[in-house]
DNA sequence: ACGTTCATGTAATCAGTTACATGATTTT
DNA sequence: AAAATCATGTAACTGATTACATGAACGT
């Protein structure tokens, strides 16, 4: 077995969270104000997109399951068989254990980052392709989130602060990623200099 | 509805990857060497449980979804049932496939910034405290990947170089999130300033 | 009248997690 | 002989995605 496996064995990673997640972020939302189901699935769809995006089908789902538990409860009705629901004592508390309760979670998956392990398998040129390609993505997302904070004031109201303090993240995220992306492009370029052909470098079969 | 929502309209977030990512890391693994579902397994445990994490149960039934459909073989067999799994031209062409045509995927989700959003529903001092807990789990994190990339050496091998790269990233990722969630604590602390007691701050009902 | 947006749901499927189950081989 | 490790699988369930389906109200 390599190196890397051996040395990784040490740094071990906890499962991803205690679930539940879905259901927590519409206790947060409905925290703020009661809502509709259709109100919250634009929330995912836009602010929440980029730490857990929902669909429609798992929202309503989720929201009837809330209700069944008793977290949430219908607030009230409107047009076009609308109900808006609002969080009960029982979800705040809810809501509150999970905030202080679960340890942070470090646990994340990328499906880019992945590919980084077996970029090895393709041409040299085809490897610095797709990590300058990754860099330019995150670079382009990196300018549309600061165009996001720039245009509007965030003091004041603390859930706004909150939702600021997440887009502060989702930028320097963008940006290390795009920096360490330009920099394996040319640690590759470098270490695979002396192959240069559409040949993917053979692996050593010890 | 909040500014914020508002302007996080035009980023939109395109879905997770086209799926298929543990088949595709598979393949991946196999492209190195033949190897058996136990073996595999390890490295999904290891070097690969920061990107994509997998259960044994999960392994085991793709390694027969992926020989049902071609893109691995059995090369051979050993003791107490083990089986050794090789990757076929269908399967490399199929891993290629998938690192080159399929545009890098910047999704991704993290419970962990998904609390952030909801962190004025705490006192000032409960958010001030899971925001520098954060920091701290993030910071061990960054020092235990130093540790290992510091203890071996990468160049040469490209397997090796392209593992190196992950860790680089996780390194630079862990560093970058402790700052911020340092940063982020200050500015909770700051921006909440006038809320010292246990009382989360009320909601604009607006 | 017609198209769009609002608003809710269901069904089928896939991906991922946890738990159970079994037996062979190696190590102590 | 017992314990640990190697090695594979199945079953039940939860979480997430895609697609289908419906209808009311609003704007033009």
């Amino acid at each position: 077995m390599s190196k890397l496996v051996c040395l990784l064995r040490q740094v071990k990673v906890e499962g991803y969270d205690a679930g539940m997640s879905l259901r927590h972020a519409l206790l947060g939302l409905l925290a703020e104000k009661p809502a509709s189901g259709y109100d919250l699935l634009k929330r995912f769809e836009t602010s929440l997109s980029m730490v857990w995006p929902a669909q429609q089908s798992q929202v309503y789902g989720e929201l009837a399951k809330l209700k069944e538990a008793g977290l949430i409860e219908v607030t009230g009705t409107g047009a076009r068989n609308r109900r808006d629901y609002g969080i009960t004592e029982e979800g705040r508390a809810e809501l509150h254990r999970w905030l202080t309760e679960v340890g942070p979670d470090l646990a994340f998956r990328s499906a880019a980052l992945l590919r980084v392990f077996f970029l090895w398998t393709l041409s040299r040129e085809e490897g610095v392709a797709y990590l300058r390609d990754f860099a330019r993505e995150n670079s382009a997302r990196q300018a549309a989130l600061e165009q996001v904070r720039d245009t509007a004031t965030w003091v004041g109201d603390p859930v706004q602060v909150c939702g600021w303090l997440a887009l502060e993240f989702g930028i320097r995220g963008s940006q290390n990623t795009a920096d360490w992306a330009e920099w394996a492009a040319a640690q590759l370029d470098e270490q695979l200099g002396g192959n240069p052909g559409e040949e993917p470098s053979a692996a050593d079969p010890t």
